[in-house]
DNA sequence: CTATGTGAAGAACTTCACAGCT
DNA sequence: AGCTGTGAAGTTCTTCACATAG
């Protein structure tokens, strides 16, 4: 077997994720959101010291980055934004819909329904769950809310849900990610201020909204010159 | 001049924040998570192997991380939950009220304001602005909506808004960031997808919620033993 | 004997400088 | 001539080992 279409090109390198930074994967997401924007302004083309400018990240670290995947750009030139968009979203594996649910429709998981920011970045919100049995039957926007009963069934009959998203309180966080792992979830959005314990083969992150604004209060509280990061 | 009440304490040391680890000060706001939990339900007493255990941090980071503070621990003991309580929120400048605004009450705006999360924290919402005359005037929760013209103005008349949440589209993202910067906002969180330029002395977060869902596709997508940490 | 606090070692990430293409 | 791609240097953060205190 020595398909021509198997050898790796010399643009395109093999994939190895944990020889990549976690932080080289976050800000591939600020060069894509940099040039979907110019290429709908349909600018053509983009160095990395450009690329630096709009993201505010070193110009080093935008090739570093990059490089890790392959070799997109041109010497001399810079990079096609076309080619550069659609190699980030494949690398990022953003060439296909991601179905999700949500769990917990408290403040929170209605919230993050009624933000559309997701949707239209490929994230499809499939179905929303709750434990309250008031707010079992009502609707949050299109979606009308499950009870949490019926999310093993739902899991077992939906097979291809990729993401949960959990809003639950921290009491029930843990078990319904273990709700969520036991039902072949492979990726877990965690909004409830809690470290969740997962098995390693299940991608898990936590985002607290508060975390954010406490950190902000420490360095307004203790100034400084220290610059924050972007996305953190 | 040397009164007494000068000295620095053997438990605390001063706060130079460019000496610490910006990854730091986000995991003191998980420590406080639960040694609040833990308070409550009435524990006394910590060490820093139960905290790694309940933050899945290590616990020589646990350890390291509060050391940059002081010496708040007993050795051979551990930790007084009130005590390290105290502390951490007096670290994080969380022993006080910061009187926060909203700019945006689009999807994003509205979804922050109805998520109650941030106000039991110690962030209180002051006012909501946008800049669309239809929802001028409509209420979101307790707030009406005011016209971002009335921005400044409402800045100038009520001078300690220490925090500045922009949920605006990215176009105007940077206008607004400005116009905060130039009224004497100290802290900016930015939830519109772009970097914003604000000077060295105006503490800035973006988030992107999107972000975080782009990052689990992309280890969905490569799968690794890599386990993703926690807050982002 | 137990658990903290911390200098020193180690690992990971970022910056740099320049070779390599176009 | 100009900008990318990358090994090597530099920096920052994490882990370790153990002295120290109770």
């Amino acid at each position: 077997m020595t398909l021509k279409s198997v050898v790796p090109s010399k643009r395109k390198k093999p994939i190895d994720s944990d020889q990549i930074p976690y932080s080289t994967i976050s800000r591939l997401t600020q060069y894509l959101r940099v040039v979907e924007k110019l290429d709908e302004l349909g600018v053509s083309n983009i160095s990395s010291a450009e690329l630096s400018e709009e993201t505010k990240i070193n110009s080093f670290l935008v090739r570093k980055d990059l490089s890790y995947f392959g070799e997109f750009g041109t010497r001399g030139v810079g990079y096609e934004i076309p080619v550069l968009r659609d190699e980030l979203k494949s690398i990022l594996g953003l060439n296909r819909k991601h179905k999700t649910i949500v769990v917990g429709a408290g403040n929170l998981g209605r919230a993050l329904i009624h933000y559309r920011g997701f949707l239209d970045k490929g994230f499809e919100i499939e179905a929303v769950f709750d434990s309250d049995p008031e707010k079992i039957g009502n609707k949050v926007e299109e979606f009308t809310i499950e009870s949490v009963f019926n999310l093993e069934e739902f899991l077992k009959t939906t097979p291809d849900i990729s993401i949960g998203i959990i809003a639950v309180p921290v009491a029930s966080a843990q078990f319904i990610a273990n709700l969520l792992v036991a039902n072949n979830i492979r990726g877990i959005l965690n909004f409830a201020p809690v470290a969740l314990e997962v098995p390693p083969d299940v991608v898990y992150s936590s985002v607290d909204l508060t975390t954010h604004l406490e950190i902000i209060s420490f360095y307004i509280t203790h100034p400084t010159s220290y610059k924050m990061g972007y996305a953190e």
